[in-house]
DNA sequence: TCTAATGTGTGAAATAAATCACAGATGTAA
DNA sequence: TTACATCTGTGATTTATTTCACACATTAGA
């Protein structure tokens, strides 16, 4: 499929949506409710869900149930990719046992940390290793995804040997500035560069 | 100012990338190694850059040390707006002493949570309120931006009162798909988003 | 069973963004 | 001091995205 960046982030947003629309037991949602709650028009839902393949009911809008169902399928959110997080801190065991990323396309198969100590010390079920064992793992039991939660400084050696081991995406929620190349996928998730965004939106803005 | 989304993400990080530069003595840039490290092109990098009205050296590219501090300049990163955190459970503690945010535009002046009990526990050097005193403060001391880290089921209640004590933009790391009118600068900061994202980009890459 | 209202789906048009292409500048090396 | 290589800056062009406009479908109400 051949979908631009601005519409994945859409479609994802509308996931998101629809799963608050279906807990509220709304049975219909119309492109412009959409729209409004995504802060963008009708138009270009509508364009986003057609370039999606996908259709709705005239005058009743799309059905929440079908529709959600239907973009999981799409998005391939039911598939449970492996994914595997690196350095064991606060946020790295956090998001170890964040059960709920089975539903949105991954499963957390395995941790890693350079510290034996800290690997001794946490209490998990999923299987915790020292970075030694990262290419044998993630070659291993063909891990998709690399969650970076390292500091700063040993992010980018950390991110070259997820590459280095075959990895196809990665999640990284430290401050620094990895390179990778174009063939990763890539998302930073840092505090840091969202305070900057927001910042320049502010100027912008106003 | 009027940039586009996108060029704001990318100059976004090559403030992150000259940061890094910075630190390991670099002096010059061209165009072309911020364009590897971006994953774009020079033309697009020379083009944020023209847009914002700043110029680099025929021959060498752009001077690091200066680049950085008018990307700052520009983007008020040296402001130190007010930001208030809500929800003081781990993550918001957590960035209740994130000191660095003031490097990146923003100040955490305070702090609020609906649990008294907690409220008394907590150990930190920032002011923290129960969530009556949400708005006075908000006016009181003209708060720019609300980080939210409450509970899913009360992300979109927070965000409402943000909202009506006259808040101008909304970082939300909650799980929930909050909706905010379309001048309330918003952004994203969930886990469960960022993974359907990377899914999604997973079966258009491959 | 008509009519009005409402919401989809999609080519066409408009707008925006990225890329190209090349002139101009300047450092480098012989 | 000359020739060359390299890198910026920016109009022009191409490509991509958004918006528009309207035909079509269907529900609801009279």
């Amino acid at each position: 499929m051949d979908l631009s960046n601005n519409t994945i982030e859409r479609i994802t947003k509308i996931y998101g949506y629809l799963d608050a629309l279906e807990e509220r037991g709304v049975d219909f949602v119309s492109s412009k409710e959409l729209a409004e709650a995504l802060g963008t028009t009708d138009h270009t839902i509508r364009k986003d869900i057609s370039l999606l393949g996908m259709t709705g009911y005239t005058r009743k809008g799309y059905s929440v149930r079908f529709f959600k169902k239907e973009l999981a399928k799409k998005l391939e959110l039911n598939k449970k990719r492996k994914a595997c997080i690196i350095g064991l801190g606060r946020l790295g065991t956090a998001l170890l046992d964040y059960e709920r990323a089975k539903e949105d396309g991954f499963e957390v198969v395995a941790g890693f940390d350079c510290s034996i100590n800290k690997l001794e010390r946490i209490r998990t079920h999923i299987e915790v290793f020292p970075m030694s064992e990262l290419e044998n793992i993630i070659k291993g039991r063909s891990v998709d995804l690399g969650i970076i939660t390292v500091p700063a400084k040993s992010a980018q050696q950390v991110a070259d040997q997820l590459i280095e081991a075959g990895i196809k995406g990665i999640l990284n929620f430290s401050p620094a500035k990895i390179v990778v190349p174009k063939n990763i996928i890539y998302l930073d998730m840092d505090f840091t560069n969202a305070l900057r965004f927001v910042a320049a939106k502010f100027i912008t803005k106003q």
